[in-house]
RNA sequence: GGCCCGUUCGUCUAUCGGUUAGGACAUCUGGUUUUCAACCAGGCAAGAGGGGUUCGACUCCCCUACGGGCUGCCA
């Protein structure tokens, strides 16, 4: 029973990775590295007309930035077709399958008669119980001889116990005519054949899950632990769908978010543990488990996806900042920092880490140090630096020649320089940052003398002066 | 149509029969301040509706409403 845990995320490559698989794939991931286990990846590329090897890709990306590693390589489902179609032909031979020669026209047109009867009775095949002799020469599926009567339990550990009866459900074909395995089989095999200990997916599968219960009973297989959780939504409570934006995690990227905080933020979306609202991903990994996961859908909300990016942003190591920050610049099509850039960016990370919530607003705030001379300036800081302002600036900077240049010494020198001219420092502080960042946002006036230095603020100043 | 799941402040959620229903984001007010961000103090704000069960229900059961999923030789 103590099985060391497996999961596995199984994306279907006919797009990008959605936010929600990502989700998925979060939950999946903090579950077994939370518990010492593995965690895998399977492609469902079984469908040939939509899949794509720059999706598969597409998705290994995501799933990278967003910290995400894996055991071992993806496994392909399409390339164990020959398995699963041997498990098919095992079914056969255990008896829990039959062939049916049904063609799908028939079906077809059983279920429009149906319909046309206002009933919507399952399709049940006339071959389940056909008499090998009769069977003809013609292709055939390979149908699940489902219980008729009874009933399904399924234990999911979201969900709770979910009964189904069986006379809903049909005799899924596990195989096709053309000897291609159908989803409801390959999953099943994959997983057991993986070692899959704890299937946590999205709640769309949850009816799957009981005639998937049926095929680990058919072969006599341990049923794996359920974990249904819902899906996720817009911010306006529907499906989530292109309508809305940003649907795909690559755009998350490209937004500049950083992926601790989207985790983190991922993490809280549809699970909670008491109050815990900021946490690192090792704490996330100690704090996860199924039982903290609800059953409602959430719901998409920019403003605190912000609110934790910010915290993370401010509680990264300047380093590995500087190291997302380059690859943002890189996917976003960005130019590149040079290495005084990056230099200068490092130095001032202490005081433009704690003011941004994500990468666009920390470059902006950090002009001043990626900017050389002459400093381009906006509208407000060209206006902040009317005659006055500019005479003021002019007469600070001998005293900045020879001042020891550490945070205290300019405090009393700008203090002293503003009471002077009667002003209040907020005052001399507006047309100093103009000169010194060319914008009205910035970190402090000290902190940006500092960074730059002596020389560069004196030329800057006196720049703005002239 | 049938089956299945869901429903606590605007949003994410806590609560696992007894609480002034808590926290976070957002929002509002005040404070701090050198702009931005932040920070401090405070305010507003919730159990879909109706029946039960119980001494007592957000919590357990049933019905209704609303939302979602499944009902394929798609995944």
């Amino acid at each position: 029973m103590t099985r060391p845990v497996v999961t596995r995320f199984a994306p279907s490559p006919t797009g990008q990775l959605h936010i929600g698989g990502g989700r998925t794939a979060l939950f999946n991931w903090l579950y077994a590295r939370g518990r010492g286990g593995k965690f895998l990846l399977r492609i469902e590329d079984t469908d040939r007309e939509r899949s794509t090897p720059e999706n598969t890709d597409a998705i290994l990306r995501g799933l990278r930035w967003l910290g995400l590693d894996w055991d071992g390589e993806p496994i392909s489902q399409f390339e164990r077709r020959d398995r699963h179609a041997q498990v098919a032909h095992d079914m056969l031979a255990r008896g829990t399958a039959y062939k049916c020669f049904s063609t799908p026209e028939e079906i077809a047109a059983f279920r429009a008669e149906a319909e046309a009867r206002g009933s919507y009775a399952v399709f049940q095949s006339p071959w389940r119980d056909a008499d090998p002799a009769t069977h003809p020469d013609r292709p055939f599926a390979i149908r699940m001889k489902a219980p008729r009567s009874g009933e399904t339990v399924i234990d999911d550990a979201v969900q709770g116990v979910v009964t189904f009866r069986n006379d809903q459900l049909d005799d899924m074909i596990v195989l096709r005519s053309d000897n291609t395995p159908t989803y409801m089989l390959a999953v099943v095999v994959d997983d057991h054949d993986m070692g899959v200990t704890h299937v946590i997916r999205g709640d769309d599968h949850l009816n799957n899950a009981a005639r998937q219960t049926m095929v680990y009973q058919a072969m006599g297989w341990q049923v794996p632990v359920w974990a249904h959780i819902p899906l996720i939504h817009g911010p306006d409570g529907k499906k989530l769908s292109k309508r809305h934006g940003a649907t795909g995690v690559f755009e998350y990227q490209l937004m500049g978010y950083p992926a601790a905080g989207v985790r983190n933020y991922l993490t809280r979306l549809g699970w909670a543990h008491g109050d815990a609202e900021i946490f690192t991903t090792e704490q996330a990994m100690k704090m996860f488990d199924l039982s903290g996961i609800g059953r409602a859908p959430a719901r998409l909300d920019f403003k605190k996806l912000e609110n934790i990016c910010g915290h993370h942003i401010a509680m990264m190591e300047d380093a590995a900042l500087l190291q997302e920050l380059t690859a943002f610049l890189a996917v976003s099509g960005r130019p590149a920092l040079t290495k005084a850039q990056s230099d200068g960016l490092l130095r001032a990370m202490y005081c433009l880490k704690e003011r941004a919530k994500t990468f666009p607003e920390l470059l902006d705030k950090a002009r001043f140090v990626l900017e050389s001379r002459p400093i381009s300036r906006d509208a407000a800081a060209e206006a902040a630096l009317d005659t006055v302002s500019r005479g003021i600036l002019k007469s600070l900077t001998p005293q900045l020649h020879n001042a020891t240049w550490d945070k205290e010494t300019l405090e009393t020198i700008l203090n002293d320089a503003a009471a002077a001219a009667g002003i209040g420092f907020g005052k001399l502080a507006q047309p100093l940052r103009a000169a010194l960042a060319g914008r009205m946002a910035s970190p402090s006036v000290f902190d940006m003398m500092l960074v730059i230095g002596r020389e560069e603020t004196i030329a800057r100043l006196d720049e703005a002066a002239a």
